[in-house]
DNA sequence: TATGAATGAGTGTTCATTCAT
DNA sequence: TATGAATGAACACTCATTCAT
């Protein structure tokens, strides 16, 4: 029975969003199931039909929130091959869907700590995945621009080489510095003040790109040596 | 009765040592008063003698974390004038900080809206007043490159171009960029595996001031137009 | 319509098995309609088309329990006129039935209490029928005990004046006992190894039947003063 | 501070005589927190202070039970060495504690299966070591009644094989019935209409002993065969 | 200074039951 | 004949906090 399934489906749906805003208004620990059944307007116990448990509630958020923005980002970048443009893409997907579900998104970055056992590790492998996309990206950007100078040094074949060599950056280092000025919009992003998605991916892509390609850092680091 | 004081100060301090370390772990709304008693040694109701509330504590230790970070901060800014290094100063210590005290940053960093009213408001205040410092050195930073290249102008071409599709970072994005970066690494960090405060604090400077640096920058959005 | 008259008992008896063995396993309050909706297999809700609440569906396991150890009882008990073989009769009766339906019969002994009002009244007056007949026997067994001995012997005033003095076993409690000594085993029969039915039977049978015979007791008994 | 933990201890022992009576009058499962605050007047949340859950409390009123009945009857015992006398001493206390005692006996008895894990089995073995005070008794009786006969017959000296000859009533068996005869009390006992307990420990001890004397079991036994 | 004792309000969750379909 | 969806009331338990001592 497809009607049946839809609806329930619907209604499942609708549960996760009004969750979603108390989750992202008063944290997953501070918002009680209570708050959840006015925010709904179902029964406490009505909800219990819909899932579990809190917890689980919480873990269905972050899993289609996750799921989705990875989604999207396997599409976008599909298309792409070079690899600053694929940094761009990145960054501009994550950026929009932030902002566009800056609730689930806040919910899915705040609330890190609060799954446990399978729930939890379930979570984190999608977080590994996604951090290992970029982490990919970044490293294909870096091993290219390294390349250049190490061509002429001759050496390094591994990628790992190449970049030690320039005793700089590491692609970890870049890589979660890149997700902490995305992730970190949550706590400031007025959308009447702040730029949307685009300009924002815009300067957070030129800050992160320049500020990795670092064509004078050799100079520039011996300087301040 | 200076005794006295000093007998209670130091009471509240260790504490609120504990409390960090417990509301680091649990977060502050998943801990509990039971579990401050239990981390102390200190009976529940002895714990009331030392401060009014839950909140007041919370309040407290963030009110000392931003406190301390920011009189560090002035001393060490107080000796430089160049603005690139005083940026490199702002992110030193904000990172050695962070990693020195990571329990007490976290609790500072995710708990930002556990507090209410006065409390809040107050820390508030400090945050914007450590936000202000910050965006007023890397507003000195911009403003005199972006006098650098008037003078120079003319230049660089070819970079320019590259750069064309660039849109303009405004200071307020650069820094929030910058605070995102930083206090993300609560998230990541590990003390095992990762550099330390010093290596860090070059790293993201780096990036940081490598991807506001772009001399040619300017030219591009000019071009964009 | 017998078809679905039948259908409808067939499908009422199921339910009643699988009730017996849940309220056997976790007691009457501690088993839940969800519990017994995940024993039958069958939709919490599509339960309440057989029964009407979960204490009637005690309350039919209970009934359907006694009245079927008496109809069986009485079928035996019609063969046999000697008192003594009536008595074991009884307890064969009883321990054969109670072993066979161990789960049912330990609903029927240890949710003494749960049913209320008019549920408990009708339970209560197939108890009290069940244990008149018991009393019957054991009265009748008595009273040729006593009648015969003192028939035969005419004399011994001494010996029937030292039974009245010493206020010597009541029928009720004789009964009362026996039914301890039978109902009780749901706490320790294990099938691996203790004996069957039958020998139980047998044990029990002596036990109760030399105690109560009590030829040898005014000796025995003023002995022990 | 002795006046601290005495006021303490009895307004523990207060709550649990209260929950003694509740859980009596309930059952444990059907018996609630809430009524429980209600008996003892105290609040809801006051009576966790007093132990850490609803199983605990059960725990200790079994716990305590147990032990008071068992240090009674070792106390009893230690005067008497006469086999059948003693088992009237394990008699007489067993139901002079019981009808004393009758709730906390009935809690006893009834909520068997109640507790899990380790309180399960702390309770289990007092319950073990009480059986085993009893079945020493009982066939020490059934050893020199047995030697009687065997003795002229010369052979078995073991205390297993003396029993076996009888092919009759082993003393599990007989041990499990009388515990069954006692326990059940807490089903039927009326105070105004029934004996008291040294009357019924009469009754219950010539059933039993009678019972299990048996000397002219084994003709009566052969000629029902 | 510090605590034992206590509490009202609230926690997440489960209960037996209902009703439209 | 049976179910999906829903509910009010209750569940055991914990919360931050208080107050006499």
């Amino acid at each position: 029975m497809p009607e049946r399934d839809s609806r329930y489906a619907r209604r499942l749906e609708e549960i996760l969003a009004h969750a979603t805003e108390v989750f992202n208004d008063k944290g997953y620990e501070g918002a009680s199931m209570r708050d959840l059944s006015r925010a709904t307007g179902m029964s406490l116990a009505g909800l219990y039909y819909y899932f579990e448990s809190k917890e689980k509630l919480l873990y269905l958020i972050q899993k289609h929130t996750f799921e989705t923005i990875i989604a999207r980002l396997r599409e976008r970048l599909s298309a792409a091959r070079d690899p600053e443009q694929r940094i761009r893409i990145f960054i501009q997907n994550h950026l929009e869907y932030f902002l566009a579900n800056q609730k689930g998104m806040k919910v899915l970055t705040h609330e890190d700590e609060a799954l446990k056992d399978k729930y939890a590790e379930e979570v984190r492998a999608l977080k590994r995945e996604y951090y290992r996309v970029c982490l990919g990206i970044v490293e294909e950007f870096l091993k290219l621009r390294g390349n250049g100078r190490l061509v002429r040094s001759g050496a390094a074949k591994q990628r790992s080489e190449s970049i030690e060599v320039r005793g700089d950056i590491t692609p970890r280092i870049a890589v979660l510095s890149l997700f902490g000025m995305m992730n970190w919009i949550y706590t400031w992003h007025n959308p009447r003040i702040d730029a949307d998605a685009g300009a924002l991916a815009q300067q957070m892509g030129d800050i992160f790109l320049d500020g990795i390609r670092n064509q004078q850092r050799a100079a520039g680091s011996a300087a301040r040596k």
